[in-house]
RNA sequence: GGUCUCGUAGCUCAGUUGGAUAGAGCAACAGCCUUCUAAGCUGUGGGUCUCAGGUUCGAAUCCUGACGGGAUCACCA
């Protein structure tokens, strides 16, 4: 049990016995961590009791205090009141044995396995363009979510869905075929996802032209967009597709083939993975064959041009398309077909889906249609919902080429990385290949951080000209403390000692100093935290917590000693502090896929 | 226009179910390397929490309205 909550406990315990006839409701008990300006560590409100035990808070507050310390004097030391807060100080002896405790325990902060299974599903790449900073977020997001969540014990799968099939790619199809003389990633040099999306970006320009040809010679705007001569062409593509065309489908194949490659060395690069890769290509037919039912049932409608509705008027939406009038599937047509096929697949109790908040209106129609069709996967749908990622300059369109593309933003990091190692004079003691490793490590780190310690709800801006910063608040600031830890540990030939028997005779004697009390008590917080980001399903709690973590450590590194502390004792409890912060900082930045070097 | 969402320091952001004098980082300025890594530490300056009402012992936080951004309302994905 947290510190919080056998807190709460014990006030419930110690109200009940003051008030024994009055029901006191659980969530008028407040508990927070007393403010640095006050004496104590943790702090009872006694406002919201005060009405209902018709007391004055602050004789409330001494009944309370002094039933709380004789109750429990193995955790409580003292208490003081000020205008109407209790305060608590918890007693040294309960920190020191929550070291001997934990201190060693990798595992800390975690929560048992259970039942539940959730399915993440993030990255869902569209493939016909490689991907830009603004899936990042989605990817670091998706990633850090599911290993929270394996965290906190619940069993996570991770699964990619491929956008795969649709007029996007055929777009991009179209383009090659007319304009590519057979280019292919081999021929060219390029990267394979890189290449594919230089054709979507060139569909673009040619029916920018064609449009803009169309309607000089007197033609309404959007009858030209529709008249377009490459963009019929894409569409009469789609059409030959989803018949079974075998030379469409032959070509649709090679240039998956080649976008799969190319985001799977990204994929590598970042260190993201997937337990499962569903293709939109294999579950638009049973979203098909779904839809089909649902019409038979009448929960959707049919229109005269054979086009396949839902009336979502009385939920306060409207109608919604479901299926083209030529019979070719929608968006939608496949998520229906996907939701299910996950379902059937994994029995799951959740399933989550990653997805930018342009999305909200969609993913709530796709709840309220698998609700309506009487899905059981209906409930477990959750849409996480995070913020675009911006430039100044406004929103970025791969089609547009206004993007900043994912691949060469990694390789500026780990550049801007090695640039200011070099420039700390920091490479000594390293070879080659250790050092690559660090600038990834670095690099990496800082690019996952900086789009993860964002609340993920909130849109975010990005300069491309500011280049991301590796001072203050950022990973490599929690891997320079981390790396501070493991350079002292070397020292005190820590990994030599037997790990569970170097601090076995710890007896505590002297108080805890100030920084030590801090440290103590931010590592304590740990699994709160980790409880606070399951439930909001919130990474950038953990990059708030970890950063205050190392900054705490950095200003007790600055003020204690540990190879020169005063004495024995002392220097045991702060190699038990900081073995614990090393631990705990890895951890945390483990779950955003970050990796901590023992040395920088 | 309907719906949703955001508005906190020059910039980027924290701020738990309403709790004490609203906090960090960056940028600026001033200190600290003979002592476990200065990618660090210590300090200074910087605020009408968009505005106006309301609820409350107590509001950045909840409610209403206004103003200002953004998203969405496609036979695009």
């Amino acid at each position: 049990m947290t510190l919080t909550a056998q807190i709460k406990t014990a006030t419930e315990a110690a109200l009940k016995s003051l008030f024994p006839k009055i029901a006191i409701p659980e969530n008028l008990i407040a508990v927070n961590q007393t403010k640095p300006e006050f004496i104590g560590d943790y702090t009872v409100v006694l406002f919201p009791l005060v009405k209902l035990l018709r007391q004055k808070p602050d004789e409330l507050g001494k009944q309370l205090g002094e039933q709380l310390v004789a109750d429990n004097n193995e955790l409580f030391a003292s208490f003081a009141i000020v205008s109407g807060f209790l305060n608590l100080t918890i007693q040294d002896t309960y920190w020191a044995s929550f070291l001997l405790n934990h201190f060693n325990d990798p595992h800390f902060g975690e929560k048992p396995k259970k039942d539940k299974r959730v399915m993440v599903e993030y990255s869902s790449p569209n493939t016909n363009k490689p991907l830009h900073f603004g899936h990042l977020r989605n990817i670091f997001l998706g990633y850090a979510v599911a290993e929270i969540l394996k965290a906190t014990g619940n069993q996570v799968i991770k699964a990619n869905l491929i956008n795969d099939r649709g007029i996007h790619i055929c777009k991009s199809m179209i383009a090659w075929m007319d304009y590519a003389n057979g280019a292919t990633p081999e021929s060219t040099q390029i990267k394979g996802d890189h290449l594919v999306g230089d054709y979507y970006v060139k569909f673009n320009e040619v029916y920018k032209e064609q449009v803009k040809t169309l309607v000089s010679q007197g033609m309404e705007e959007a009858q030209a967009e529709k008249e377009a001569p490459i963009m019929k062409a894409a569409q009469d593509l789609l059409r030959k597709w989803e018949a079974g065309d075998a030379a469409t489908y032959d070509l649709w194949k090679q240039m998956n083939v080649w976008v799969y490659k190319g985001f799977n060395v990204t994929y590598k690069r970042m260190g993201i993975d997937f337990d499962k890769f569903y293709y939109e290509s294999q579950t638009y037919l049973l979203g098909k064959a779904i839809i089909e039912q649902g019409l038979q049932k009448h929960v959707l409608f049919q229109k005269e041009d054979g086009s396949i509705w839902i009336d979502l008027s009385n939920e306060g939406l409207d109608q919604k398309l479901l299926l083209r009038s030529d019979g070719t599937s929608v968006y939608i047509t496949q998520d229906i077909g996907t939701a299910k096929l996950k379902y059937d697949e994994y029995k799951l109790d959740q399933s989550i889906y990653v997805i930018g908040d342009e999305q909200n209106y969609h993913m709530q129609v796709l709840k309220l249609i698998m609700q309506k069709l009487n899905e059981p996967s209906a409930n477990g749908i959750h849409h996480l919902s995070y913020g675009m990622v911006e430039l100044p300059s406004g929103r970025m369109k791969s089609r547009e080429g206004t993007v900043v593309d994912a691949d060469d933003m990694v390789a500026e990091m780990v550049a801007l990385a090695k640039t200011q190692t070099e420039e700390a004079g920091k490479t000594d003691g390293f070879s080659q290949e250790e050092l690559n490793a660090l600038y990834e490590m670095i690099g990496l780190g800082a690019l996952k951080f900086y789009l993860l310690r964002v609340d993920p709800k909130k849109k975010m801006i990005f300069n491309p000209k500011e280049s991301i910063d590796l001072h203050g608040f950022t990973a490599t600031f929690i891997q320079y403390a981390h790396a501070r830890i493991c350079s002292i540990l070397k020292k005190e030939g820590y990994e030599k000692m037997p790990k569970n028997i170097r601090f076995q005779t710890f007896q505590l004697t002297n108080a805890f100093l100030s920084g030590e009390k801090k440290l103590v008590v931010m590592l304590e917080q740990y699994s709160n935290v980790l409880e606070e980001a399951t439930k909001e399903l919130n990474p950038s709690a953990i990059c708030n917590y970890a950063f205050q973590l190392a900054q705490v450590f950095n200003s007790f590194y600055d003020q204690h000693s540990i190879s020169q502390a005063e004495s024995q004792e002392k220097k045991h409890l702060r190699l038990m502090l900081i073995i614990m912060t090393a631990s705990i900082l890895r951890h945390s930045m483990k779950l955003l896929g970050i990796s901590l070097p023992d040395k920088m």
